[in-house]
DNA sequence: TCTATTCGTCAGGCCGGAAGACAAATTAAT
DNA sequence: ATTAATTTGTCTTCCGGCCTGACGAATAGA
């Protein structure tokens, strides 16, 4: 469920099409103090100077340029015992641009903001049956959410730059730029909707994203993802999201990741795609449930009510998982083969099983992959579970900010 | 095979870390230009300046500089019957910088030049039973080639700016920065071999990289890959190379793309990694010359041998290739649905088979992917086969003089 | 109080591309 | 043939961005 074509045919990223213009040295600087700042916060002009290899004066100028744009604040002085004049103190605003995540989910809905620094400064949610009604009357009370939202927001003195939007469904394009147009999703029972125009609000209408990516950025930004790695999570199937060198890699046609029709047991079970031995079949949370012989009301929390059922020692959900578990592992060593990540994310509805999942997905991945070292640690469970999709919205903007901080006063390529 | 822990756990990859100058911003317009002229050949001062966005001022600007390096030349008026003043043709140097690519093979020395219009220029070929004899005594045979054809390379007005040699073994540094220690090249018996120390020609030492990462690079630059897909090989086992959005994707470690070591048949024939069911006992290259009956001498061409008896139709060896590509097909659908790429790329070995491959992979493909279209087509035999490790070589150096073509004049960052 | 040291800023210079003007070379029209 | 129109390539001028060097400001140590 993570990736299902939300990205048109554009395998050849064009790396800089454009010719290279002062311009854009200016916009990499301020990038590159922005980063340097955020890296290390309470930071002087000359220590960003020795650390970037700017001279002190360009600093300055670049400085002033963020601050008069509200991304940067001058502290107090630097008083650090050591000798010669102190330098002001520069750190990240968190009384100014700010970045808003919200989530709709089968059933709730959930919304964040998030300062420059990337901290969690407001969270709301709010149980809604999204599934049992149109879709109009979900973005209705989702934009009085938002509207809620930014009301707070603006008292804490934070100015709301960027709205994304977590769906469990397929979007049309990646993070990077996101998209505005819902493909599927089927959990929610919404198609084909165009987020600008079915918008109710008075404010502008969030960009939609996967909620699978989302939770997968969220792991890189603030969670235990380093770089390159797979994140697992269960929705409507399985999604694997495919961070590599800190940027999501979502295939030539947005299919990449699809760990739930990867063949764990040839010929074995029948799989809804059509093929046989399909990992969905067998780890997939509605394969665990019905093997756990649980029934759960479709509009109830089914993971919870696992959980519960998990820690009260029903054999049959422990079998269930166990067996879960092992063919998870069976399909992560081939991911482990072909990607070679550095470590393996389980999030979302995995991450609140993974106490017994994860046992025999390690004795699996330890019995397939021997032609390398696998340290049993490279796989985890997500710290931020469940909450990933709705701050990795959120700080979909902040991280944009960060990267190209010129985009907010100057409009141009994001 | 392919890719064997030759890259240090550099996970992220530094985007840029210094601060952007003036003169980055002139090499990035120098590659601009270079980029524009490789693509469209005879091209005028305008129609460059029309295509990249820069001013006609710049682009003579720029061009001077690129015809005072070697990389360009002005043509003659081109005459186009249209109204207005003829441009001066600009097209790439044929008689300037060029590219040497080596290579080593078990029982063969390769050489060729290429010129920066990417075509080949000369190329040689040499019978040497290199596993059977010590690794110097390989090299200074290797190094009298290399002179031999630089000697007819300047005859030809050719000057030879980069030399990469193409192993069949695992390397430190993928393909951008090229390496110069090999780290195990057992079918040569090879190891913890420095080659600027052990060179013993006259010239530079050339720089080391993988065979099937250099395949793969040919692939993209010059044979059926675009952009992003997976480079199949076989040699001392099976090797995948990955291609994302035009680079090299070599994992945290080195280890992406290890076809060989994916499951295939649970619990089916043991493995030389100690697990079981892997993909190489079923489709390495001495899987299938097992199952064909056939024993051939250590210092022959097993695969010209398979072909004949294929050919020949010999029903042993019809039967070991149909079991190959059906298991071949098995991985091939998980790599499928994990990376999604555009096309998947049967080279080296595997080309010369592709005839008695490709239907058993084939049926296999479509028979597991059903969750997502995949065409026929979009699994193809390498055209350059056994030539795309040499080619890879040489055209290293010819796509660096294209991406950077400042570097060869101004020492710096490749 | 004075010196050494470090910070932030100011003035001047250099580099690279943009804008506009101009000569050169061709086609089309008179 | 001559003139107008059009396109090319270069030249000059300008601007924006960073660098170099120098200076006042603010602190610790003598």
């Amino acid at each position: 469920m993570a990736a299902d074509g939300q990205q048109p045919a554009d395998g050849e990223r064009a790396p800089r099409r454009g010719p290279a213009s002062q311009q854009d040295m200016r916009r990499q600087n301020l990038a590159l103090v922005m980063r340097t700042v955020a890296a290390a916060h309470p930071l002087s002009r000359a220590d960003v100077a020795g650390r970037t290899g700017l001279t002190r004066t360009a600093v300055s100028s670049l400085v002033d340029e963020l601050i008069a744009g509200g991304l940067l604040v001058e502290g107090e002085l630097e008083r650090s015992g050591r000798v010669g004049r102190p330098g002001r103190a520069l750190v990240l605003n968190d009384s100014g641009p700010a970045g808003l995540g919200l989530e709709v989910g089968v059933e709730h809905l959930g919304a964040c903001v998030v300062d420059l620094r990337g901290d969690v400064r407001i969270e709301l949610h709010r149980a809604a049956p999204n599934a049992a009604r149109p879709a109009d009357r979900t973005l209705a009370e989702l934009a009085e959410l938002a509207a809620q939202i930014e009301a707070q927001a603006v008292a804490l003195g934070l100015r709301v730059v960027g709205r994304v939007l977590a769906v469990p469904g397929s979007v049309r394009v990646p993070v990077e730029g996101p998209g505005r147009y819902l493909e599927h999703a089927p959990n929610l029972g919404w198609h084909h909707l165009d987020l600008p125009a079915a918008w109710p609000g008075p404010g502008t209408a969030p960009a939609v994203e996967n909620e699978a990516n989302l939770g997968a950025m969220a792991e890189l930004w603030q969670g235990v993802g380093s770089g390159t790695f797979v994140h697992i999570s269960a929705g409507e199937g399985i999604g694997g999201a495919l961070v590599l060198d800190g940027r999501l890699f979502g295939g030539v046609q947005g299919f990449a990741g699809e760990l739930g029709h990867l063949t764990v047991r040839p010929d074995g079970r029948p799989c809804s795609c059509g093929a046989r031995g399909c990992l969905e079949p067998y780890a997939g949370l509605a394969a665990v449930l019905r093997s756990s012989n649980l029934t759960v009301r479709h509009d109830t929390d089914a993971v919870g009510e696992l959980v519960r059922c998990a820690e009260a020692g029903d054999p049959a959900v422990l079998r269930a998982l166990l067996h879960a578990g092992t063919a998870l592992g069976t399909a992560l060593a081939a991911t482990v083969h072909l990607i070679d990540p550095a470590t393996l994310v389980l999030g979302g509805a995995y991450a609140d099983l993974a106490r017994w999942l994860l046992p025999a997905m390690r004795t699996e991945l330890a019995a397939l992959i021997r032609v390398r070292p696998w340290p049993d640690d490279a796989l985890r469970a997500s710290p931020l579970a469940r909450r990933g999709p709705v701050l990795g919205a959120a700080l979909t903007t902040v991280q944009r900010l960060h990267a190209d901080p010129a985009a907010l006063w100057q409009s141009g390529t994001g």
